[in-house]
DNA sequence: ACACAAAGTGCAGCCGGTTCCACTGCACTT
DNA sequence: AAGTGCAGTGGAACCGGCTGCACTTTGTGT
């Protein structure tokens, strides 16, 4: 373990300032002869020099990390999510601070915490609780933030990137209607998220552009986390009138969602028709196949990097922005007409 | 956007020098009054104040941030790896810089570059190419390095968390053999990759351990990215005498495969018997729910991080250490007896 | 009362880059 | 020949925390 040389040892073995080296390790800085810039590129290579990025930042905190806050990894969704966003950030030589919240509001921020102290340049994040005044006090030292798959109303400056859930719920029941299912439950996320919201939101939409009347006791919130997926799938199959459709909007209780039904001896599509927001490759492999809510990862990813870039590239018109892409309903063998 | 206040700030406005804010914010550096230590407290959060992690990792790179560099998080094994990672690491105050390589040695290196540049107190990577030099340099510089789940036999110095990919193996080859399967077939992965050699070897004890021959049109290598998986199943089910019972060894590949098999309109296990090396929730939601082996994903996790950070805490020994967590064969019903 | 230790505090410099600005040549105008 | 412009370079002041050492208060023992 060597200790490392540093700008000066490189100046010095050059026979040259500090300055010619910055500028040399920093093209567009200002003007280098040639031969200096071969010469002083041959010593960084001899010497084996980094600069260290700790010390690049103390100047004028650059661009140069961004902070990914999911709030579960092992998801499949964030996980592909996570994937798409390191990618798209190294192709514009950025990098990434992966934090989960676990759905912890409390985890959450202290993780904030983390990212003002890091003073990243920009934040996407799935967030949890409501943490209002952090979030804000993020915003106040100029970190770009963009909200993905989910949002918080209360915080409008802030972008969003997601896919329409009311619009992808809508058309995910619509289907079980066009089916002619009369009795369509649906299990979504949480009331207090918007993602939970808003596909509770288009599942009524269709339901009564069906011309059929919601019955409450057919929706159902369940936690994202634990084991909400499957009781409230059990609360469902007990009902008086059990549904004979189901759409499952919450992406993180599906597993638990089929596997209740599973346990439950529910054979689909006979006895149960199923739709699924998630993508997953494996809802193929199934028997049968599943009809699944497809979410563009690698769109969301790509718009989410770029408006957490934008603002700091100067590309931006200041105001917040909403982008919303279309999901894409995949109709495979899981829905049976009745 | 305003600009942030410094240590000097807050030491100005409570009256105190710099010295004293470092000390109560950094305790056990030095004796502070009681009430000094209060008033500071006071001014740090009426200012709002936080200080700069590029700024405090000049002076002495502090063991804060860790880099996890995997193949692809997209898998999710590495998913659930990288979940658990950050979560362990964030038990301990430290931050996780995700990269990924996608199998690409170029992509490696470059990931490689910026964690030099960093100064990260540790890596935890599942090595791609060979890139050695790059290696040797990160070690020099002090860095920390695990590697989770392959190595690189020619860097002994670094240490090594994985489950018993031999033993593992020979497990699930074994079950096969022992429920009477002559014509075992395995698909692993590449040649170059210790995982995908090793699961061979414990292929070829297992066989060997039943009284069988191995034979050579049996074993496939395929690569993790790509259809490498699906037409390795091909070519074995195209063979003369195709095999009864099939090891999928290769993670990044097993839903390649069981879509290839699907498509064949294999039906498991009454004309291929499945035992594969995977172990998310959906493999238990398969007809038939498919004999697995399951990596302990948190133990990988949990000995990769304390791994990295032992060092810098000087509870090593300063030797290279081998951890190799067993892995388990969970039964169900992918398997038939012949 | 006096010496002397320990607690509490501040100054100033360091860490390793970046950058403003001043300075030197030298070619090119008038 | 004096004046202008600019490529090329170096000096030194930052950025924002940390810290060794010297200094001032206190407190304690005799």
């Amino acid at each position: 373990m060597q200790k490392q040389p540093t700008i000066r040892d490189v100046a010095q073995a050059a026979g040259v300032s500090v300055a010619v080296v910055s500028r040399v390790l920093n093209p567009g800085s200002g003007p280098v002869a040639d031969a200096t810039r071969r010469r002083v590129r041959d010593v960084i290579q001899a010497l084996g020099y980094h600069p260290r990025t700790a010390a690049r930042e103390l100047k004028h905190g650059p661009p140069t990390t961004l902070g990914l806050m999911l709030a579960d990894v092992s998801n499949p969704f964030f996980a592909r999510l996570a994937d798409n966003v390191v990618r798209e950030a190294d192709a514009r030589g950025i990098q990434v601070l992966l934090m989960t919240t676990q759905e912890d509001e409390h985890l959450e921020s202290e993780c904030l915490e983390t990212l003002i102290e890091r003073r990243v340049s920009g934040v996407i994040a799935t967030p949890t609780g409501d943490n209002l005044d952090i979030w804000k006090k993020l915003q106040d030292i100029g970190t770009d933030m963009v909200f993905v798959d989910r949002s918080i109303p209360s915080l409008p400056e802030v972008d969003v990137v997601g896919i329409d859930n009311v619009e992808s719920a809508r058309s995910a029941t619509g289907l079980l209607a066009a089916y002619g299912h009369k009795r369509i439950g649906i299990v979504s996320g949480p009331a207090v998220s918007t993602t939970g919201r808003d596909r509770i939101a288009g599942y009524r939409l269709a339901v009564e552009a069906a011309g059929l009347e919601v019955d409450e006791r057919l929706v159902r919130h369940a936690a994202f986390r634990g084991a909400a997926g499957g009781d409230a799938v059990t609360a469902l199959l007990n009902l008086e009138e059990p549904p004979s459709a189901l759409v499952v909007a919450n992406t993180a209780q599906v597993t638990a969602v089929l596997r209740r039904l599973s346990h439950a001896g529910l054979s689909i599509p006979d006895k149960l028709s199923v739709v699924v927001f998630e993508d997953s490759p494996w809802t193929e492999l199934m028997t049968p196949p599943l009809t699944i809510i497809r979410q563009p990862v690698d769109l969301l990813a790509r718009h989410s990097v770029q408006l957490a870039l934008a603002k700091t590239s100067g590309k931006s018109n200041g105001k917040p922005t909403t982008i919303r892409v279309a999901a894409e309903l995949v109709e495979r063998s899981s829905v049976s007409r009745l």
